[in-house]
DNA sequence: TACATAAATCGAAATTATTCGATATTCATG
DNA sequence: CATGAATATCGAATAATTTCGATTTATGTA
């Protein structure tokens, strides 16, 4: 877990509502075909009004710093919350900082 | 409390280190001529390694993000973390997060 | 194999962050 | 009022971030 990652991820609005959203998956991303115990699809969050390769570039961000896991099915890639990480890091962060 | 506002301030290792210095001055500044419970004088922490420009800067965005108070007495501006504002920093990111 | 869809990567432009040395400001002291 | 000390601000160079459209890659399907 790199702190420092971490934090550089979460200083920007629109990946800290990415990670927001993907909190309820149910009540923001109602209109995936795929059942969303999958998780959600990066075109979903195309919602927040940014372009498909910023929406990649945003998740992949997010992706380094470990705070979603993904998983791809066919040519889907699924993301969700990487809970563990998130809690470590609100733990170091609680002690550290 | 601008939490994306924090959030920028400590993304960076040099901020950082600046406001953990700050939770036991006595082990980090003992150096300073004037009494430590006034705060910590800025130029203390330009043995970092950082230009008194530079440390003036990152005191000024870690003020600006309300992370520490400032006390001017005399020439010398002295700083101490904030700790309402960290707690409730912390707080919101347990809640948010 | 050809085509369609999802996502990643590339290249470029604009903005912001980091850092410095030089200069300005603020305040105390002689 | 002149000087010195602490801090802030300015201007500039460099690096990193953000964003986009275009292209590429990977996968599934006709």
């Amino acid at each position: 877990m790199d702190k420092n990652e971490i934090l550089k991820a979460l200083a920007n609005p629109a990946r800290l509502e990415i990670l927001n959203h993907l909190k309820d998956p149910y009540a923001h991303f109602p209109t995936q075909e795929h059942p969303l115990e999958l998780g959600v699809c990066a075109s979903q969050f195309e919602r927040c009004g940014l372009s498909q390769s910023t929406v990649s570039a945003h998740l992949s961000t997010l992706h380094r710093a470990g705070l979603v896991t993904t998983r791809r099915l066919g040519q889907w890639i699924f993301y969700k919350r990487n809970e563990e990480t998130i809690a470590e890091f609100l733990a170091a962060m609680q002690k550290e900082l």
